[in-house]
DNA sequence: GTTAGCACTCTTGAAAGCTGAGTGCTAACA
DNA sequence: TGTTAGCACTCAGCTTTCAAGAGTGCTAAC
């Protein structure tokens, strides 16, 4: 048995795409006119009256029009929406040609996001914790320091100086080079345990606390990065919707944006939810960040392959145009998936 | 001759001072009162009404009370604020162990900044373009991929993909690798001119189009970020001042800060300034970005040996605390010094 | 079950009035 | 001649008032 009947369910799609695009309270004369059933304001407001009292819709003060709940939108969302099998399109210009620079496709990314949708954009780079060290190589740099240099299967690069006692001759450079890509090579940061450690450990020699810096290198640099890899772009397009703009409110929203970290909370929320491949959409209080408990949040989760993966979140105002958003968020998903693909090197 | 009498000077101190703390006009009554002058408000509207005429005050409306002009401030910067010879104290705690990520201490630094003085902070990294290459190398990460790292005098290490044809040979790479590094060894990204690279091509043979692809690359990896490093905290900070915090500027200047692109400009003027040493203090107007008319912008620059600099800023409104931002300015560009000296690794 | 009509409520914006802070000017004072 | 007291005047900003408009709930008729 529904809760809604076909008449309630098509007032309640009109109310909230009328508010989606108003912002404003809507009424029932409103509604009367605009949608296609033919019905008095009258009819209108005692379905609205059920509406209300069923927990769908909601009135801010008496006597102006209703809005939607968090529970109108949820249904919205879960069942009003048309899903669109929009071919992957537009967006396309923005695809750029150095795709070595993670950074900056991320960051290009989010950007045009943002841009497409007047809402704020979010993109975290791909979780390197599981990606598997590719090639691995320590330079000696000057007398005191080595550099280490770690790329791992999607090309990402990263490194990290060590500073040594003294320098190591060019052979044993070379031994330990050997070494560390047989020895760790195809693994990922967290399959190398204790075990490969030592054995790694033994191997070096007298230089094992070389190995022990490299791996401590190795650590950090997985690690360091995890929190600060988050790119956002449009975090001001929250100033154009006056339910967010007021100084309170903008201010702590603004705030999460730059702290970059209160954003992690959010990634791994998505990360974890049952459903990897689809989209997420967090309305209101269900956000896993306080400070958005008046915005929705909808996010995404690209894959590269190997359980490497990152994600994609648009936020803003409760009322934000769902549909275009999610759209967006599906087509830069795959996009994403595609430029990581091609960049794999097959 | 001075335009302005002791008795001047310290009213016109007196107001801007006043004027700092409360950020509203200030009247007769309240300098008469508040100042050690044992005047009466008469008396001091005189003075002020004298001061108005001369430019370093104005009133916003008729019957109001004065607030400083552009001039005031400047006065009030160039000869009223009592240099104080702080030694190098606090924020101490604020240095960071691994002074091996730059971005991070940087990040840290324009944290801490926002944090002390209640205002936004910008900070860039070094300008990489006359830092010098220390050391350069190439590997073959598979079969159609090199790495180029870059590693210049500060111990900035940058690193690039090139995509290759086909993959070289061990004995090959060495030599290019030994080919590179005693060719560019000391030199920086401005000083490889086109004799270097054509003298550099002749001697790589057949090889020639790979140390195209590794200029191209180096020049790529100076360039390209240049853009992008740089690091802001405190944005919404700005939303604490009511004279900024309009929705139509908090909106303008929060871009700003996003778009980092064009505080670019900002370091570039503070760069090319004559008095590289000193600190700049752009009231108003005089900024170089039109969307701050509204700030004051206090600028240091700081050193890395060898040319090699940075710039840190704060942007603040009008009234900003001049003495305690260049206080803080003073002390955190010595600071700043101080890590990267001891980075540079002597 | 649907609609028309009506009384009622409540936001919103404009207009009007009041208040307080601050000024400029004049006249008295030292 | 410089300083002070006093007074009339101005004006931003707050508060109050008022009218208009939008929307609702209820009742009665269709």
């Amino acid at each position: 048995m529904q809760e809604l009947d076909e008449r309630k369910r098509k007032i309640l799609n009109a109310i909230i795409r009328n508010y989606l695009d108003t912002g404003e309270p809507v009424g029932s004369r409103t509604i009367s006119k605009y949608s296609d059933l033919n019905l008095s304001s009258a009819t209108i407001r005692n379905e609205m009256s059920d509406l209300e009292e069923l927990g769908y819709i909601l009135q801010p003060h008496t006597s102006a029009g209703r809005i939607p709940s968090d529970k109108g939108y949820r249904f919205y969302v879960d069942n009003l929406i048309v899903e669109k099998d929009r071919e992957v399109t537009e967006m396309k210009e923005f695809m750029i040609e150095h795709t070595e620079r993670v950074e900056q496709v991320l960051q290009q990314m989010a950007k045009a996001l943002a841009a497409n949708t007047n809402y704020t954009a979010m993109i975290t780079a791909p979780s390197y914790q599981r990606n598997k060290v590719k090639f691995l190589q320590l330079s000696q740099v000057d007398e005191e320091q080595l550099l280490a240099v770690i790329v791992t299967e999607g090309n990402l690069v990263k490194n990290k100086m060590i500073s040594t006692r003294e320098a190591l001759d060019n052979e044993t450079l070379l031994k330990l080079n050997i070494l560390l890509n047989s020895s760790l090579n195809g693994l990922s940061a967290d399959q190398i345990n204790l075990a490969t450690i030592a054995r790694l450990k033994e191997q070096a020699g007298i230089h094992s606390n070389i190995v022990s810096d490299v791996l401590d290198a190795l650590a950090g640099a997985f690690q360091e990065d995890e929190e600060l890899e988050v790119y956002t772009s449009g975090t001001t397009n929250i100033l154009k919707y006056p339910e967010l703009s007021d100084s309170q409110k903008a201010s702590e929203l603004l705030n999460a944006f730059e702290e970059k970290k209160q954003l992690v909370s959010l990634v791994n929320e998505a990360l974890s939810s049952g459903e990897q491949t689809g989209i997420q959409v967090y309305i209101g209080d269900e956000s896993p960040i306080q400070n958005m408990k008046d915005c929705s949040v909808v996010t995404a989760t690209y894959q590269i392959g190997e359980g490497m993966q990152g994600t994609i979140g648009i936020i803003g105002p409760k009322r934000m145009d769902y549909e275009n958003v999610m759209d967006n968020l599906k087509t830069l998903k795959s996009q994403l998936d595609l430029v990581f693909q091609k960049n794999k090197g097959e």
